[in-house]
DNA sequence: TACATAAGTAACATATATATTGCATTAAGA
DNA sequence: TCTTAATGCAATATATATGTTACTTATGTA
């Protein structure tokens, strides 16, 4: 479940925290999402990708390339 | 939850069972995610587009353009 | 040193995705 | 008409995403 939201988020300058009450989530999701804990659900990978600006693709897609 | 999943794997010519089989899950959750009934987890939605030669964006980017 | 902010983590509770089973409906072919 | 395949739908059970709360660990800065 690796993804880019960490590097993203980091990129645009705002905490997790602050990425969790925009898509409206505890920072504790957003925690485990990033850390690769987590299997989230669609509507919250698409309100994270609008909120950072990003596509599905562009944050999910084919990041576990191992 | 509106979403591509079900114009194109009737493009690809297969049924719900079969694409349901190849990604691991039952028939009754792809179809309720076709009829938008279900928000899917991410790992599905990638099992799913992988399956279907698709990426996320393609099957659930901004469908719900309303 | 102290204090504040950001992040990691854990226990428990709740909501919901998904499974299981079963039945109804529709369409296509014999 | 009968049969079969594909789909829709509903009730109940289970697994897990997410919430809540709280403690801990950096890190920076006064």
């Amino acid at each position: 479940m690796k993804n880019n939201v960490k590097i993203i988020r980091m990129n645009a300058s705002i905490t997790q925290e602050e990425l969790a009450r925009k898509v409206g989530v505890t920072r504790q999701t957003i925690g485990l999402i990033e850390k690769g804990k987590y299997n989230p659900s669609l509507q919250l990978c698409i309100s994270i990708a609008k909120e950072l600006n990003k596509t599905l693709d562009e944050l999910f897609w084919e990041v576990d390339a191992e």
